[in-house]
DNA sequence: GTGAAAGCGCTAACAC
DNA sequence: GTGTTAGCGCTTTCAC
């Protein structure tokens, strides 16, 4: 392409030069010295003289000098990075962890490098690949799973941390994990439920399965609905994916039935919030014919209307205390660990005392 | 890490294989051929008898082979792909489009590469990285700004489109945008408040400059007073950022002085939501006592309470028409161009007629 | 059809 | 303090 565009006006050799990609030999050759100078000054290594430096430097600026990072990371042996995996972009929660672990990284003296994977991708697959070519010395995994996956983690040569998923099953020395006691949480939350009057519960989740987030989730509504002596009726289950959309049709769809129930619990805060639309659009009322709480404690919870009663996931704790976990399993060599965090009833006016 | 880590069973040479990085050279010499049939078979070239193929196949299939990045863009000159770099992450708008763009290009038969960036972050020294190590033909901006950046813009080598800012002013010949009518949209925003009636209206955006679109919208904002014969009073301006949260400060502060309008337009929807809270909060009535219309469009204001209106950018159009001018840049080498296209309005409830 | 060999731009010994 | 040089893992001529 940009042969064509030059071709256009040949004459001009100015940009012929600006377009140029200088590398360290150019550098090297402008600046009078050799090029192991000119690495040492990009990399702030000690040991060069300070009229050189500035002197390569001066012609690093006027020639618009970035080095190429695939032929650093090609020789480098190890960067002093920590990559973070994030499965799901567009995860409000994920965000503000995601955030959260950045500054911590930071403050830890390393880089952080973030990887975004769609549902799609194979999360330990990705890490693999950034290990062998970003040389980082740990992984955190937000949002993926390794369950089941202990041969493949095996492949990952620097410790690693799960990040909201138990990864305790694995059992490998050097993949920790720390998650949120999401069946203690979510009972939490019907607890309260019932506390407030609610006897019919309808529950808004994912695809149950026994070992990951939903599944927990699940034990713990049944925890509180048994210690409560009532047992959650099936067709009070509703499944639907993660979105504010799903949430909106599923609750939009039993409502439209004729079926009715005081209170939803719904797993995530934005399927709590198509619930909630589903709701009012019905010309129900929130909460005083329907109540609702949500799980994660994501910041919209607290701009919507009526603000959303939800269990919050300690976001800047699960942040902290996963980044402290690879920084010791990197720095002290650590054995692997597996913290559970509780999570906090946040009431709102969603949730109605019947 | 690794090192310790097998070094604490060193018996185990199993583990040990398994975590070497396998070359192209092992998978060489494990199939007995060499390395450029490899190469071949990796990417897909012609001219590698069947028998060849398969057996390499199955040596890089057992032995979990991931061609390392790093060397491959290194001596790669061209990928066949376009980047897309996202100013902003955590940008629901962006998001909506981003995802669309990802769709059509690789429909165009490109692969995308997308980098996420801070605001802290340059995107244009970013896209020039981008160019020399991925080796990419095009590059499109989501959000981010070419004015006044001529000069480091013709040091990207290949076409660029910037997506919803202008870069008309810049003049390139290589460098196309496509925008929304900032000016016209936000007028259209506020001429329906004045048609409903409203003619004390509060403007939330914000920081004005003449050239970026927050300037437009407030020109936009501007114009319709003048075409109702009013004009916007300084004090009635209030200036804040992007997110729901300054939203809220910014109109709870205002409220709580006492003061009083009739109508809000907000620059953008997470404005408008946490404004909308500050609202209700103050124990005022929206649409009752303050209407209140967003900009941008994105999903979360058909799943608010109440329904927001707003002005909606055409996110799928801009997603597309970005695509197809860099592709035609790209395989038909076809001249800049600078398209602009409208806004939407979306009524909602949260507007009354007084 | 397939292999040998020359680099891509950089880092890190090692020599001076 | 600074330069020379050997690769990192791959693609890509160019021979055969």
């Amino acid at each position: 392409m940009c042969r064509v565009r030059f071709r256009k006006d040949s004459g001009n050799s100015m940009r012929q030069q600006e377009t140029k990609n200088f590398t360290i030999k150019d550098i090297a050759r402008l600046s009078g010295v050799g090029i192991s100078t000119v690495s040492r000054v990009v990399n702030g290594h000690p040991y060069v003289k300070e009229e050189t430096k500035k002197r390569v430097l001066t012609v690093m600026e006027e020639y618009h000098y970035t080095p190429n990072a695939n032929a650093k990371n090609l020789k480098q042996i190890s960067a002093n990075a920590i990559s973070v995996v994030v499965r799901g972009t567009n995860n409000a929660f994920f965000a503000s962890i995601l955030e959260k672990m950045e500054r911590a990284i930071e403050a830890g003296g390393f880089q952080c490098r973030v990887t975004y994977l769609d549902e799609r991708s194979d999360e330990i697959d990705a890490a693999r690949r950034v290990c062998n070519e970003k040389k980082v010395q740990g992984v955190i995994f937000l949002g993926g799973s390794g369950v089941g996956r202990e041969k493949e983690l095996e492949a990952i040569p620097v410790p690693c941390v799960f990040s909201t998923e138990s990864a305790a099953a694995a059992n490998l020395e050097h993949v920790s994990s720390i998650t949120v006691d999401d069946r203690a949480a979510a009972k939490q939350a019907v607890d309260y439920l019932f506390e407030m009057g609610h006897r019919d519960i309808a529950v808004l989740g994912g695809v149950r399965e026994a070992l990951n987030n939903i599944g927990l989730r699940y034990q713990g509504v049944l925890d509180s609905f048994r210690e409560h002596g009532m047992t959650l009726p099936e067709e009070r289950y509703f499944t639907c994916l993660f979105s504010m959309e799903e949430g909106y049709n599923a609750i939009s769809r039993v409502l439209g039935t004729g079926e009715r129930f005081t209170a939803v619990f719904a797993m995530s805060d934005v399927m709590a919030i198509g619930a909630a639309k589903a709701i009012t659009d019905t010309g129900l009322s929130i909460p005083d014919d329907i109540s609702i709480i949500g799980y994660d404690g994501i910041d919209l919870v607290r701009y919507y209307n009526p603000t959303l009663a939800t269990v919050r996931q300690p976001a800047e704790e699960i942040a902290e205390k996963s980044v402290a976990l690879l920084l010791e399993a990197i720095e002290n060599d650590s054995p692997a660990r597996h913290m559970t965090l509780g999570g906090e009833l946040i009431a709102g006016a969603s949730v109605k005392r019947i």
